[in-house]
DNA sequence: TATTTACAGGACTGAATTGGTCCGATATCT
DNA sequence: AGATATCGGACCAATTCAGTCCTGTAAATA
């Protein structure tokens, strides 16, 4: 388990063929649906939650359509996930605080929190321009560090994100 | 979304119970529930699961209950998840492979699977014991690095890790 | 040995979420 | 006006999740 859902999963396999189409006209859902392969109802319905989210824009009536609303680089992954199946939390507690009743005593949240907050800040730092084009197998990506005490200045970045 | 399940939310926390009673006796089922104001049939259930795993010893009859199976700095957290809910895996085809018909072609898979593993290393890399014992806020937890083209022995071993 | 305590295993149920389809309304181009 | 496509939402089946309950078995004690 841990995953995201197939809804998402589809979702960014669209949006990544929308940005390996250098071009900039945009792309019926019909013509979207067959290039990924997916069903073609329900990759209608990806691109409207994408569209509402504005991460991509629409263009209606004949040879309408969808493109991107700006340049991959600038699309986080966690802005996707977000917009396909709410926002990113480990735990109930991260989203809706409040709402566990132990919360006061709960000896557990605070680590979470922090596991959470890392978490997202992987996913904001990578975009869809990562997950588009074909992997260098030299670039840097996901990198992780921690527990080893050294305290870099990433270190204090990533741990000041999550206040 | 994206998160773990009640059961593994409130099994976390019934480990970081037993963690903190430093005494090596065994406490039952009825009692942990008490303590950690649980649900009693679901913590028994919990219980259960994370005996079968491995992760606790189960003493039967009068005077049984359960108890810690390793220290709690030799329990990470991914293998507790793992436990309650399956493997960690992000998308489908982490766990599954050949499951999804468009694998083969498909031209996210090998930056999901990178993600994947860099949550997966830091799951393993944070344990019970980390959970359990108040955060000292200095030391080194989640430690996030990356994108900035650095090359230390970490990276190379959290990239290692996903092969 | 009988009794009590407590785990083991699994069946079961109601609720929530997910996966996926379909339709009527509206906007745009020709 | 007519064809094309998005927009918004309703809708449904299937799965998963949360939580309960019951029968069996092992261990300790009297």
């Amino acid at each position: 388990m841990f995953r995201i859902s197939r809804l998402t999963d589809y979702g960014i396999v669209v949006m990544a063929h929308l940005a390996r189409c250098k071009d900039d006209d945009s792309h019926n859902a019909r013509e979207l649906a067959e290039d990924t392969q997916l069903p073609a109802p329900f990759v209608s319905k990806i691109l409207k939650s994408l569209t509402r989210a504005g991460l991509l824009v629409s263009q209606r009536g004949s040879k309408g359509g969808y493109s991107l609303a700006r340049t991959p680089s600038e699309i986080p992954v966690v802005e996707m996930i977000t917009a396909l199946e709410g926002p990113v939390g480990i735990t109930e507690c991260t989203i809706h605080p409040g709402a566990c009743a132990q919360e006061p005593s709960c000896q557990v949240r605070d680590p979470w929190q922090r596991i959470n907050g890392a978490l997202h800040t992987a996913l904001e730092k990578i975009t869809l321009a990562d997950l588009a084009e074909p992997m260098d197998p030299e670039s840097p990506f996901v990198l992780l560090a921690g527990f080893d005490g050294s305290n870099t200045d990433r270190t204090k970045l990533a741990t000041k994100a999550l206040e």
